[in-house]
RNA sequence: GGGGCUGUAGCUCAGCCGGAUAGAGCGACGGUUUCCUAAACCGUAGGUCGUGGGUUCGAGUCCCGCCAGCCCCGCCA
């Protein structure tokens, strides 16, 4: 308990403070605490971080609702609670005297040498104050999650579409390793069903050569053949029907068929990879087609289970609390009238697997799907299935995590001018050369020479970062407005501005500053100095939010703040020219700054620059 | 028709378990550089939180109705 105190700074300090005013809320009020108690947990003291800086660290809101119930003002409840508090010795070893302010709120203020010290704990902790996650049960490894994002499809080059799932899904799957969970990150891949039996339908008769040879046709031609064969198939009944018998003989394992459609496959993972390199993503591909062993077992399992009705000629399982039109339930078909399965059958066997205990399965503990909010619906009902096939255990989480879409500055759907949609490959590469553009004319104006490596680092640097962050920063539920003028933008809640915090303090080393120079004890006098450390506190208390509720934006505000916070210290407290006991704590806080936004920025899978 | 999401400053968005005078950024306007990178900092203006009810000591936040936009709705994923 005690080693934790130090690792686990403002979420420990809370839950003490917590406690110190349930005890003080029960002295105080006994008839009323223990009434609570029958009723429920007990009186809550409605800790909560303080709303503004002047109001101290935290504040407990418990006041308010006593006051009804014990007719009695709730500032005279809030000073029977703080004399309460006032003779609890743990309490006054972390907090000043708390104020009672407005109508009835207790005001907490910690204690500046508790801060000091662990600023001084955090400076020699790697992990910055995030303890590990537990492990599950009697010394047992944490429960592994499964993080299924990216997802694009074979045949396809990736596009805008795909890149919110991406980004946010590694951010997430990186908070949740370096909590200590094991994350397995699954793309699920587009690998499999009808498409590919219009595709190499097509190709039979127009590239054969596509079919046998590797790479003889390129990718970007595969997507145009990809969009005739679609165009066929909506339009000629004739090769619709020949596109199924194809998709038969593939999922039938044919020879010829297998090996056009591995060709297929390893053409565009290459492609997908080279986009997952240059963003920096790890992903385990583990396409659709990895499944289909299990969907028969999985239709037969739910026949077993009695959730199976037969309908139309399809196999479907009704679902409850979701109605149609007619007022009747909506069906989740698991398979077609014609015998084939579908991605809702696909689906159900992915989590049915994901959760099933080795070797049968990955064992996963939680599993969250990176996708967008259009399959909510779909995911709803997947998910009801598998609970109610009992393939969801006790303490087993799925979550989707949905997003909203990208659009361009029109409000509209992205789309390139010529009204396709924009390819992810483009869309960075045109992030980076703008960038790039951004970084010579400051050069130039600024009359710096630097060479052209450090030119292109910079430049590839801050454009994916800017790609990132933007859409990282955002809450992503809703949609999302793409647009390179703002995330370029070298001031506001942008990558840009973060990664300039980062390099100033790199510009305090270089200029002499020894940020690993340890201190015996740190003083701070300064408003900013204080304002700096507080926001630097509050790290692990981010990180435990995000890892709950996978909203990545909350790191990002967390980081810009940090970031605000960090610029007007640099601008208002000099470092290298104060004075020596001062010189060193400032330059203590310059490190612990660096590191937290380096931290935080490798979360959000950005990497940080010495220079820009 | 049913369901989901969204609606907060001119624009793009935050807003945690319901808490004090609703916050940023951009844009606009005005200031700051003998000093660690001014890619910065400071200040000013800008709000009927879509709308009408309800619950509450207290509602942007919770509940119900309505309006608007986007998305989904039986054999595509």
């Amino acid at each position: 308990m005690q080693a934790h105190f130090a690792s686990e700074f403002m979420l420990s300090l809370a839950h003490a403070l917590e406690s110190q005013l349930r005890a003080a809320i029960d002295r105080a009020f006994p008839e009323a605490a223990a009434s609570a108690r029958v009723s429920g947990a007990g009186l809550d003291p409605q800790l909560a971080p303080a709303s503004k800086p002047e109001f101290g660290d935290f504040q407990a809101n418990a006041a308010l609702p006593l006051a009804k119930p014990l007719k009695q003002p709730p500032r005279q409840i809030a000073a029977a609670i703080v004399d309460q508090l006032m003779v609890d010795t743990a309490f006054n070893a972390i907090c000043l005297k708390p104020e009672i302010a407005g109508p009835g709120f207790i005001n907490l203020t910690l204690r500046p040498e508790c801060l000091a010290a662990e600023v001084q704990a955090r400076l020699a902790d790697a992990r910055l104050g995030v303890p590990l996650v537990e492990a599950d049960g009697d010394g047992q490894e944490p429960a592994l999650v499964v993080v299924d994002f990216s997802s694009p499809n074979i045949a396809k080059e990736m596009h805008v579409g795909h890149l919110r799932s991406t980004i946010i899904g590694d951010s997430l799957a990186r908070v949740l390793e370096f909590r200590g969970h094991p994350v397995l990150r699954l793309n699920h891949v587009g690998d499999w069903g009808t498409q590919f039996g219009m595709l190499i339908t097509h190709l039979k008769q127009v590239a054969p050569e596509a079919l046998e040879t590797a790479d003889a046709v390129d990718l970007g031609d595969l997507v145009v053949f990809y969009r005739q064969a679609k165009q066929r198939f909506d339009d000629d009944e004739a090769f619709q029907t020949t596109s199924r018998e194809e998709v038969v003989k593939l999922q039938g394992g044919d020879p010829l068929s297998l090996k056009a459609w591995s060709l297929l496959c390893d053409q565009s993972r290459r492609e997908f990879q080279k986009i997952y390199d240059r963003l920096d993503v790890r992903l385990c591909e583990r396409g659709e087609s990895f499944y289909n062993p299990y969907l028969e077992s999985v239709v037969e399992d739910l026949n077993v289970s009695g959730l199976l009705v037969s309908d139309d000629g399809a196999q479907c399982v009704f679902l409850e609390g979701v109605t149609g039109k007619d007022g009747k339930p909506l069906p989740v078909i698991v398979q077609k009238s014609d015998g084939g399965f579908n991605y809702a059958t696909t689906d159900l066997a992915a989590i049915r697997y994901r959760f099933a205990a080795p070797p049968q399965g990955d064992g996963a503990r939680r599993v969250i799907y990176v996708t967008d909010a259009g399959q909510a619906n779909h995911f709803a009902g997947v998910f009801q299935v598998a609970q109610r096939a009992g393939w969801i255990p006790d303490a087993g989480r799925l979550q989707h995590v949905p997003f909203g879409l990208v659009q361009g500055e029109d409000g509209k759907k992205l789309k390139t001018r010529a009204g396709d949609t924009v390819r992810l490959r483009d869309l960075l590469d045109e992030a980076v050369e703008r960038a790039e553009a951004d970084l010579r004319r400051r050069l130039q104006e600024e009359g710096r020479d630097e060479d052209e490596s450090f030119i292109e680092h910079v430049a590839t640097t801050v454009g994916l970062a800017a790609v990132k962050y933007a859409d990282l920063s955002q809450n992503r539920i809703t949609n999302y407005q793409f647009s390179f003028d703002r995330m370029l933008a070298l001031q506001g809640n942008t990558a840009p501005y973060l990664l300039y915090a980062v390099v100033r303090i790199a510009g305090i080393a270089r200029k002499g500053g020894d940020l690993d120079a340890t201190t015996a004890e740190l003083q701070f006098s300064e408003t900013q100095e204080w304002a700096l450390v507080r926001e630097l506190l509050k790290f692990d208390a981010v990180i435990a939010e995000v890892e709950e509720e996978l909203l990545s934006n909350r790191l990002c505000t967390y980081l810009f703040e940090l970031s605000q916070v960090f610029n007007r210290f640099y601008d208002q407290v000099p470092v290298l020219k104060a004075e020596p006991p001062s010189r060193s704590c400032r330059l203590a806080l310059c490190r612990l700054t660096a590191d937290t936004l380096k931290l935080g920025l490798s979360l959000l899978g950005i990497p940080t620059l010495e220079r820009m």
